[in-house]
DNA sequence: ATAGGGTTATAT
DNA sequence: ATATAACCCTAT
């Protein structure tokens, strides 16, 4: 264990210490920065050109809490572009520079120490949105990086499979523990639970908790909208065939391929010949898009409910084209099995 | 419970 | 630095 300079031996008296603004005696002693008050001006001068980049702007329709802050930091670049329009576009193309850096302020790093106090090691983004604590310009990654880089032995306590950069320099007298992390810790989906999930779908239809609740699928261990954002995720085109939203590509210059489940990778074990067909395009008996409507493939009450018997007229389905629930006519085409939200809704209130 | 979209960890 | 996967939030 490396010597702390920490006042404090538990979380609690730590914790007062914090919120109590008891900065001096805190985590931070002023003889871990040397010059605080010469930072904090060169930071000031800055400030106009270490502005974060801000991601793409993106609606929403609840506005969140520091919408004015947002606000103003939009306005700052906007007037920035502005300024050096005229330059700019005349002297593109120009390669991104990185940020100046501003070197963190012991101010700075008591209030992320207060932050992830608040809100708990991770929320970076609600840390810097809020107004009690103050950041030099500083983006949510700026504050992660920071505390990976200042406390690399509690960051890897929290998060053992995170790499740190050894902590060559001096490192923080560390908090004695400022746990709570909220966020659940990655976990990949296997080609495995990639093909359970997609039998799933075409057992349940989008009804996520359902398939969540499926032994036979065994994901129970996921959440079902987690199983919706894989879903989306891993078959992008499969949940636009079923009449949902998918998400844009974030960048421009990237054209990857939308990512495909196991195709060749096809499950050696636990996977039905259903998948297994999908997999391989085999359209057997179900015709897999058979009218290339990239709809996922129908007349399959059987797949469901092998005593249903194949949808006869009057039937409900679920449309695949037009994403929601219609009544059988003639065409069993390109359709997939009942959705059981609907279903379930008409027979059982809860 | 879920659709839509925001946020963060991780790989490149 | 950037894009994406896997998380999270929350109005319906």
């Amino acid at each position: 264990m490396p010597p702390t300079r920490s006042n404090y031996t538990n979380l609690q008296a730590a914790s007062q210490a914090i919120s109590q603004s008891d900065l001096s005696t805190a985590f931070i002693t002023s003889a871990d920065i040397a010059d605080t008050a010469s930072a904090i001006s060169l930071a000031q001068n800055l400030a106009g050109a270490t502005v974060a980049a801000q991601p793409t702007a993106r609606k929403r329709k609840a506005p969140t809490k520091n919408v004015q802050q947002q606000q103003q930091q939009q306005q700052q670049q906007q007037q920035q572009q502005h300024h050096h329009q005229q330059q700019q576009q005349q002297q593109q193309p120009v390669a991104q520079k990185r940020k100046t850096r501003t070197k963190w302020t012991d101010a700075e790093t008591n209030d992320l120490l207060r932050g992830c106090n608040t809100y708990g090691v991770g929320n970076w983004k609600k840390i810097l949105q809020d107004p009690q604590f103050t950041f030099n310009g500083r983006s949510a990654v700026d504050l992660k990086d920071r505390f990976r880089t200042y406390f690399p032995d509690e960051y890897r306590r929290l998060y053992p499979n995170a790499t740190t950069h050894g902590g060559r320099r001096q490192r923080a007298p560390l908090p004695n523990a400022l746990p709570k992390v909220n966020r659940k810790e990655r976990r990949s989906f296997t080609p495995e639970e990639d093909a359970r999930l997609l039998e799933g779908f075409l057992k349940h239809g989008p009804s996520w908790s359902k398939i969540q609740k499926d032994e036979e699928l065994h994901l129970f261990e996921r959440r079902s909208t987690d199983l919706r954002d894989r879903f989306r995720n891993a078959f992008p085109e499969k949940y636009a065939a079923a009449g949902f939203k998918t998400r844009p590509k974030h960048g421009s210059t990237n054209n990857r391929q939308p990512r495909t489940a196991p195709v060749e990778t096809v499950p050696e074990q636990g996977v039905s010949d259903i998948v297994d067909n999908i997999l391989n395009g085999n359209a057997g008996t179900w015709g897999a898009d058979d009218d290339h409507s990239g709809a996922l493939f129908g007349t399959t009450s059987d797949l469901v409910d092998p005593t249903a018997g194949a949808g006869g007229s009057g039937d409900a389905f679920y449309d695949t084209n037009s994403g929601s629930m219609a009544q059988l006519v003639a065409s069993n085409d390109n359709k997939i099995p009942i959705d059981p939200k609907v279903t379930e809704a008409s027979s059982r209130r809860k």
